[in-house]
DNA sequence: CTGTATCCGTGTTGATACTG
DNA sequence: CAGTATCAACACGGATACAG
């Protein structure tokens, strides 16, 4: 009865037994900015099945990665969420996020709301940000953000865009295409709007410098 | 004729396209302390059949995470190692030990050499280390392994072991119960004979400390 | 001895449809 | 909205056979 597991000591091996398993991290990924209802992941991992996500959720919440919580009526309905210890795992997902970012072959594609708040949180640069102080408003379709820049750091959380210094408001992946790929601003305003003071908002766009990539040795594709 | 793939903009699903099949992590990591030969990886990972291990290595390979290599002659022997880019995955793999070694389900287990070396770089403590400066051997089977204390800092890698200051010599399993499980060195002294300053030993054996467990959330497993 | 290729039983995954 | 049921396809692991 029990399911495949590496009979292996290390504890990086022990971590694949419990998030090892196909989608578990994208489901965590999801859940590291705060508690998501069972279609709100569904709706954010399009290539994910509703079974497939029972089943995930079922086992990190055995593994108290995952707690489920029902909201106080009149919600009343139920919500999943990390754990402590399910949220410190925010470092390893950056740390694979991080090194994936110089794969030869990796390619741009469609993003959650809530992986480009981590890409923030991962690729910040403090060299680049100097003295920046700002507070940036971040707008995803029904879900509000906030970027606070201050002493070399970054804090980017769900929180409020009201009395912020520029707001982004839009699709994320337009966001996406101007800081990582290099597309201008004025390229994707039919999708991503920019309200600020303009040298701010120039700023912003450059503190999440992407490493170089790896050079690909495997020439034979 | 495409491969399953997630396909998210986010790096870390893309980490996942590459290095997420199973076997994949436990492969490079017996790579991570130098080239190794297909034997080398089979008994380092009992589980793994043959079939799967030339699978993974390909993939690596086409990812160029993993360069295949001759040795010049006479030994003329087919290696395997990790690219430079392949090597920067040890932040990553310490990240997935460092986090999963809180688990509340984590249960010991046999040990690779080159797991518990890993695990020294994972959990070293310069805290308890303090001014410590020692030269440390380890002898596992037909492989060894020198480890510098110095400054705060640990390095371990494969090298020499004449000239240390104190030599660990056997089972890396007894090693291991005695860093991390607590048990005396003297009751594993059938399987792992530790020579040299029995006050520096002592010392060594408490460099390394496990953080607390997290707590089992889920009472009824 | 060092790998690689093929077959096969089994369990996991994923798409669709369906239920409370 | 929040899952469950069903079923087909695939990946894994074991055994075996094969090539250098």
């Amino acid at each position: 009865m029990k399911k495949r597991a590496y009979s292996d000591g290390c504890a990086a091996a022990h971590a694949l037994d419990l998030i090892g398993d196909r989608w578990a991290i994208p489901v965590m990924r999801e859940m590291l900015l705060g508690a998501r209802r069972f279609s709100d992941i569904r709706t954010a991992l399009p290539g994910l099945s509703a079974n497939v996500l029972t089943q995930r959720l079922e086992e990190l919440e055995a593994a108290s990665i995952v707690q489920r919580r029902k909201l106080p009526p009149p919600a009343s309905v139920q919500v999943y969420e990390l754990t402590q210890w399910g949220l410190e795992s925010e470092g390893l997902i950056k740390a694979l996020g991080r090194w994936a970012s110089r794969s030869p072959h990796k390619e741009p594609g469609p993003m959650s709301p809530v992986s480009v708040i981590l890409s923030m949180r991962t690729m910040f640069s403090a060299d680049r940000a100097g003295d920046m102080r700002a507070t940036i408003g971040l707008h995803f379709g029904p879900e509000t953000y906030r970027a606070e820049i201050a002493g070399g750091a970054i804090t980017v959380d769900r929180g409020e865009i009201d009395d912020v210094d520029a707001l982004f408001s839009g699709d994320q992946n337009a966001l996406i295409a101007s800081l990582y790929g290099g597309v201008p601003l004025g390229d994707v305003s039919d999708r991503l709007t920019a309200t600020g003071n303009p040298d701010l908002i120039d700023h912003f766009m450059h503190l999440f410098p992407l490493p170089p990539a790896a050079p690909d040795l495997h020439k034979a594709q």
